[in-house]
DNA sequence: CTGGTATGAATGAAAG
DNA sequence: CTTTCATTCATACCAG
């Protein structure tokens, strides 16, 4: 190890920190936007030792130096996209939220490889159930065939609205949402990290609502 | 905020808490001068919103009435069926095991609803689960007379690794570079931890990777 | 409080 | 494209 490298750690760990910093003030310049208190942000950092059992556990992120030994070590199998592929992912499809083409496809392969190891079929899938999972979500909200009284959604935008469950005994409230949500705050992860994709009008894919598409 | 960039925000946290952690392992290999096997760092970010409006659906913020038991609070808390509805879908399992169709599932919720709160997605998952736990039951008990490679590897709580392969063609392999090991715990995580600051310029984490600690 | 286990949820990949 | 499968992550819950 040269004194370079060290060098470069010492770089990198301050950076990361002052990264970490940021994530926080931004949580905490988020709940500015509410009317009502809001956000408190709590920090734990939990350091515990482990001899062979430990692993990652973080799917974001690929394995470091712990499969430096092995790369099979904890290996996935399958392709985890990696947060600045992600991010690219997500503009281009808001940008174009049709199904690239073939020759598209490839282009932003090659572009995603800069940050990580991917291929033609992960972009595909990744485009494939980006789509299905949004449109179902959406779906979930406008038809109703026979209404569901169940469904105490009072917001039309919240789609994932149950998403809390009954553990809340007397709880079920939940109803609030009066148009509550902010739009895009000031500072936002845009900022953080410097160009985050704005907010906008994007609809969360995960969560899938109801996977009923029909009604 | 919108749902979307929440889940950005915690994909990143996610992702800082893996760097960190990285950062714990090498220093841990500085100071201590032994291999990295050992210590994780569990960076827990969480986020709380006592305002309703705050939660709007999102898996991960939810809960109101936190202001109070703060700390207790902020968990993404998941369903958790309730002895009754957990009766009638292992009742709807044994009947048909095979999908439900989205109406059906319809049904299934609005019926499950009488007995607590419940989303169709929460069935749907739950039979996705259930089917697939069922399966993976059965073909633990059928040891399917192959080989199992004895994997050397640091890791082998996996008991049983009936893994296809990659699909992945190109695996990203993750050559890691020499150990980046140094000597010199000048820095330590407690600083990091402790102080988390340093100024210094905030980089987009998709540049990050230039500094590519890990290969 | 700590560790293990059951299971709800997220998501890449594949089947239809 | 739509639906399902498989794997993994995270959390509720239980035991020591």
């Amino acid at each position: 190890m040269t004194d370079e490298q060290m060098e470069m750690l010492r770089k990198q760990i301050s950076v990361y920190a002052t990264i970490c910093e940021q994530l926080v003030e931004m949580h905490k310049g988020l709940s500015a936007h509410q009317d009502f208190a809001g956000f408190l942000v709590e920090v734990n950092l939990r350091c515990f030792a482990s001899d062979l059992g430990m692993r990652l556990g973080n799917p974001y992120f690929c394995d470091p130096l712990l499969s430096s030994s092995v790369h099979k070590i904890g290996s996935r199998q399958r392709w985890t996209p990696k947060p600045a592929q992600l991010e690219i992912l997500e503009q281009i499809f808001k940008q174009c939220n049709a199904t690239p083409g073939r020759q598209k496809i490839k282009d932003i392969t090659k572009e995603l490889a800069q940050h990580g190891q991917i291929s033609e079929t992960n972009v595909y899938n990744w485009f494939q159930n980006r789509r299905a999972r949004s449109k179902r979500k959406q779906s979930a909200v406008l038809p109703n065939s026979g209404e569901s009284e169940v469904e105490t959604e009072i917001e039309s935008f919240k789609e994932k609205k149950t998403k809390p469950e009954d553990s809340q005994p007397d709880e079920d409230a939940t109803p609030v949402s009066d148009h509550m949500y902010l739009h895009s705050p000031d500072i936002g992860i845009d900022q953080l990290v410097g160009k985050m994709e704005s907010p906008g009008s994007c609809i969360p894919y995960w969560q899938l609502e109801q996977y009923d598409l029909f009604g």
